[in-house]
DNA sequence: GACCGTCCTGTACGGCCGTACAAAACGAGG
DNA sequence: CCTCGTTTTGTACGGCCGTACAGGACGGTC
């Protein structure tokens, strides 16, 4: 093993620690130290691989943002489908998702630019997907209940199977746009 | 006015501009600063009012907290009647339900006799009123959904009457769990 | 064996937090 | 008027955060 296999692997290990301890706590709510302590290491280890703090974030995001665009970009015939799929991305990620619909984009008054500005903007590109534009008091009200209840579904059943979950989440979300 | 209404006056003032403030970024990312700034105050006239900061979360939940209590210990004939108790519960506090059920409860390890730890009890608690004893996947997902149903969709709405928002929530919520 | 980049540690700094404490306004009551 | 309690301020402290920087350990390269 290289040296340079070597880092990539502690670097596996960190990002793995802290994408746990993020969807156990939250993003702000942990620390370099307590990454650090995960994996066995000083806080300035970890420092070292992901220089900013905002580029653990970043890429443990990347691969679900990236599935997120590809959601927002598609057609859908109707908010079956689009549920349909958006479920399937959010059991997908699900160890990321309270980071992408919560934590970061609430958390603190985001400087423009930072990683929270972007999710924030995500998740209300995901509301006007569903609802469509200038939608009714009800219709604002289901569209925010049923994303909500697939991220609370997601995020609470990690146990769970997945494919449980999926198909689960599916058949509420779609019960819940359309009560 | 005397001096003492004069000291209600204000701490009224205090903890109605915490609580938007805690509503609208979560409690953790709030300083006393904010809320002195929000009031025209210094942080440590704020600090004289609610002396561990904990004070002032306790304070804005004590209301919602006697009603869940209330909740909690009531009986219902079956889900429908528990969700629609739960549903008017949370519209009723919709201002404070983001601290309830998210914020203070999942953002930090919670020391024991923390308001945080009593929060995330809660929450379970909820949810096993719902779900019952010993529930199968399905139901767990289901439960989860829709409590979640219901906080995201209370949250986010904050400015649709709450007349609408509560029957509109509570079919979305049964429809959940039905699904 | 000397050199070098990678990986990690130790120490230190500045910033913000909540809190403590002394002192200044200020209206109320003797 | 003068005192007293309440309310607010100003200043200061300790703690934790993320970050910067210098140095040490270790393996690969020549």
């Amino acid at each position: 093993m290289t040296t340079l296999d070597q880092g990539n692997a502690t670097r596996s290990r960190i990002l793995a620690a802290a994408r746990d301890l993020f969807a156990e706590r939250g993003y702000a709510a942990v620390s370099l130290a307590d990454i650090a302590a995960a994996v066995g290491l000083t806080k300035t280890a970890v420092a070292y691989h992901f220089h900013p703090k905002d580029r653990l974030a970043a890429e443990i995001i990347a691969p679900a943002a990236d599935d997120l665009l590809a959601l927002l970009g598609g057609e859908f015939s109707g908010h079956r489908e689009f549920l349909r799929a958006f479920t399937a991305f959010a059991v997908r990620h699900r160890a990321v998702i309270r980071l992408l619909t919560e934590d970061i984009g609430g958390a603190d008054r985001a400087p423009p630019g930072s990683p929270g500005e972007a999710i924030r903007e995500f998740g209300r590109e995901l509301f006007v997907r569903l609802a469509g534009p200038d939608p009714s008091h009800g219709t604002r009200v289901r569209a925010w209940a049923a994303l909500g209840a697939v991220q609370s579904g997601v995020v609470k059943t990690m146990d769970v199977p997945a494919d449980v979950v999926e198909e689960t989440l599916t058949a509420a979300a779609v019960a819940v746009f359309e009560s």
